[in-house]
DNA sequence: ATGTCTTTGTGAACGCGTGCACAAAGATGG
DNA sequence: CCATCTTTGTGCACGCGTTCACAAAGACAT
């Protein structure tokens, strides 16, 4: 999972669990492929399992919905999609603009999952003067310049930023003062933000930390841990230095401070 | 985030709990950026402003790797860094295999994240004849049916798979098979793998949905829905009972019954 | 040394999320 | 109409994660 939510604390929207929230879209999505391949009902058993979840969860998670199972049956998924769809606001138009257009930024505005769920790219914003007009995914892009008139024109709500994470906060601002309430938050910086802004944030690596963690734990289990000072070890001022991985180090000279380019983007 | 774990229930690794595995990389980030500042130590008021938390979670996060900070000043920034990388297994060389070059695997390729934290993406791989042997971000491309012989040859444990949904299980079973045992899936499936296995998942789709719902969720706040609650009135805004698909009727059109397409990639 | 001040480390309480297990609801067959 | 069978919806218990709040530990000044 690369995702990690931000702020909101335990507003509990209309008691719908946030977990539960989150995992709506799984749901939807084992919905959608079952009614593209026109099977009528499904028992909490079979969708549980084509979402990966357990199905115990799966029910208690529509139960916070309502009651839209036939006991006995199972739920009609035609039903369901469009019960799930309107609960997670995806039967309106939710134009979104994308700031940043590098790998990622072209990446996603290739991204085939967004028009399909309700998600229009209203526009592509760049820094860079040299992409103006430039057209990727058959839209072009235009220059940050008109960030503001973009999305008060054409009421834009949601923005996602892939730039370079010395660029984000400051086009965060910007997407707010501008009238934005959601972001989607590509770049490798906690973004901060007032009351009633809502960001969500993908990091790919630190998806990959989380794998290499586990990953060396389970490489070490045979070996067995050297279990290190039993007792606490006084941290020495000495400052062991850092090791640096065997590979090409010397990455920090590519840019800024954190030198992360962002670039994800889920198929 | 978009992100969202896998199976392993309750196997808290010696003792650290998942929920701090997951955030451990956030606090290395911030830490990294102080250490380029040279900012000697920093307390876990500021660190925990830096990554976006809470100083008390910050520091039980500490506690569970050791006792590192020092009463009445703070956490030295060189050694925690150091502290936490080995924690996370940063301090070794992580080969990685990218699955899948389409949009998504291209922009992966150029991320400069991974170098900079003991990744090193060791091949590309494509189904796609007419791919084999153009260069991307420097590496060029091998077909699929080197996938076996490149895993064992470099001795990769780490995939990422950037493959169209459809294609997706395939992938991850034949990296299995060829002994991978972490993989970040970035197709939108539900990937079924065996014990030992680790699978992690970003799929921004969920991540917009997610926003969507708070989104529309806010919008909703000034007509304020009449309560509604009590007898569990199941709202029926196509018909009561078990009323059939009905839906698209209301729906906002555009989108036939489909309307998913398994987020198919570009490619 | 001694006292004061700062900041860590953690015990304990609390709340959310998960999973079990079962009663209730409805379908189905006779 | 009744019996049986399937599957939902949920009460309940449990464990993880978060947060509070404070004692302990050390720095620093006197």
């Amino acid at each position: 999972m690369a995702t990690g939510r931000t702020h909101r604390p335990a507003t509990r929207s209309r008691g719908i669990p946030e977990a539960t929230v989150a995992r709506l879209p799984l749901y939807l999505r084992a919905l959608t492929a079952l009614s593209e391949r026109s099977v009528p009902t499904v028992s909490s058993e079979e969708l549980a399992t084509a979402a990966g979840v357990n199905s115990a969860k799966l029910r208690k998670d529509f139960s916070y919905l309502g009651s839209y199972g036939t006991r006995g049956v199972g739920y009609d998924v035609e039903y369901l999609v469009y019960q799930i769809s309107r609960e997670l606001g995806l039967t309106q138009d939710w134009p979104v603009v994308i700031v940043g257009i590098g790998n990622l930024g072209a990446a996603l505005a290739n991204y085939g999952g967004f028009a399909s769920r309700g998600f229009r790219v209203a526009a592509l914003i760049d820094a860079d003067p040299a992409m103006a007009g430039k057209p990727v995914a058959g839209i072009p892009v235009q220059h940050t310049d008109e960030l503001e008139k973009i999305i008060t024109d054409n009421g834009v709500s949601i923005g996602v930023i892939a730039t370079p994470a010395g660029a984000a906060q400051q086009v965060c601002d910007r997407l707010v003062a501008a009238g934005i309430t959601s972001i989607l938050n590509f770049a490798p910086t906690v973004l901060s933000v007032p009351d009633g802004v809502d960001v969500r944030k993908v990091d790919l690596s630190i998806e990959l930390q989380i794998l290499a963690f586990h990953e060396q734990r389970k490489a070490g289990e045979e070996v067995a841990a050297p279990e290190e000072g039993a007792g606490a070890v006084s941290p020495p001022p000495v400052s062991p230095h850092r090791a640096p991985p065997g590979a090409p180090g010397a990455d920090s000279g590519r840019q800024g401070p954190d030198g992360d380019v962002p670039a994800v983007m889920p198929a």
